[in-house]
DNA sequence: ATAGGTCAAGCGAGG
DNA sequence: CCTCGCTTGACCTAT
């Protein structure tokens, strides 16, 4: 194996004994260091709009994709030093990457390079990278093209993963919605069954699916009864969209038929974020939209799950819990 | 140098 | 019909 997270696990169980483990982890962006170096700060998220694609081609998404990979090296030792094991990458590290061949990128070799150095430094430290790939992705979609491009997508995320060397399984979750459902939720299931097919192993061996916030969409249980219990997907158990969706299930329901459907030695993982309407007192915020920080306890039951919280102040939203509540960010 | 407008992709909800 | 919200604000141009 070439990623063994049975061997970090108990790594770190040497020091904490088997209580329960939590990792919390933030999504994307690190406004510690933004905050401490502005402008020049390190950042994974350098991008161009089409026009710039248009006149500068592969050679500058090249360029900036040598530049993301190389900051994402300096953010996961941020991680470290700051205890944070539980980090989710961006979909933007390589620019336009749905239009060209990733390995045709002129500075393709330093990249793998580098990404790779990053992977062997999240192994050593025990940091566990996942993604979350765009609302656009509609595996579920009756349009082929819609399709095609949501495989090419998916795909390009295996590839990077693949780049960085984590491992083809659920430790290294590639998380997406079903997202739709087109007056059928049985009809978009089938069709999203039916697609998965088409994914390969370093994408479907990776994909798990999150519930949804709307109504007529997916709830954790319709996740598990018309996706999991046919093609056997984790499901990511998101709290704050199960208020809006709950399938008739309470939280801690619909997290036990989560976390049920992980596979045996790979922690499960849970989202969690709050209203922006609450923290800011203003109703006319809708609902779903996430606050900067969170503030309330995060409820895990007797669970073994990681959290990823999903806050528009990214690590400076989990540091802030962590110290409100006194706990560490891991107690692996 | 900074502010403000703009920007690939798909959906559904709400005004 | 338009805007927002979601993965994640960042880029570009005019001042």
């Amino acid at each position: 194996m070439p990623y063994s997270v049975a061997v970090i696990r108990i790594g770190h169980n040497l020091f904490d004994g088997f209580e329960k483990m939590t990792r919390f982890g933030y999504a994307c962006i690190n406004l510690s260091l933004a905050a401490i170096h502005g402008k020049s700060a390190p950042t994974t998220n350098r991008s161009m709009i089409k026009k710039t694609f248009e006149q500068k081609g592969i050679s500058y998404a090249s360029k900036l994709s040598l530049e993301n990979s190389k900051d994402l090296f300096t953010i996961l030792k941020w991680n470290v030093e700051n205890e944070i094991f539980f980090f989710r990458l961006t979909s933007n590290l390589f620019p336009w990457a749905s239009e060209y061949q990733i390995s045709s990128m002129p500075d393709y070799e330093e990249i793998r390079s580098v990404l790779s150095e990053c992977g062997n430094y999240a192994r050593e430290n025990g940091i566990r990278i996942t993604s979350h790939p765009g609302p656009f992705n509609k595996l579920c979609s009756p349009n082929e093209s819609v399709v095609l491009n949501t495989i090419k997508d998916l795909e390009m995320h295996g590839e990077i993963f693949d780049m960085i060397g984590l491992p083809q399984n659920h430790w290294s979750k590639i998380n997406i919605h079903v997202g739709a459902a087109y007056d059928s939720k049985v009809d978009a299931a089938a069709t999203f069954r039916r697609n998965f097919a088409r994914l390969s192993p370093s994408v479907s061996g990776r994909l798990t699916l999150e519930n949804d916030d709307k109504g007529s969409l997916f709830s954790t249980k319709d996740l598990y009864e018309m996706i999991y219990s046919e093609v056997g997907i984790p499901i990511v158990h998101d709290q704050h969209h199960h208020g809006f969706c709950d399938g008739g299930l309470t939280q801690y329901e619909a997290m036990k038929l989560a976390f049920s459907t992980w596979p045996k030695g790979i922690t499960p993982v849970m989202h969690y974020s709050e209203s922006k309407s609450d923290e800011a007192k203003d109703n006319k915020i809708k609902p779903q939209a996430h606050s900067d920080y969170v503030v309330n306890k995060i409820e895990t039951h007797e669970f073994d799950v990681d959290v990823m919280i999903e806050a528009k102040a990214k690590d400076l939203a989990l540091l802030n819990y962590l110290s409100i509540y006194k706990l560490p960010s891991t107690n692996l």
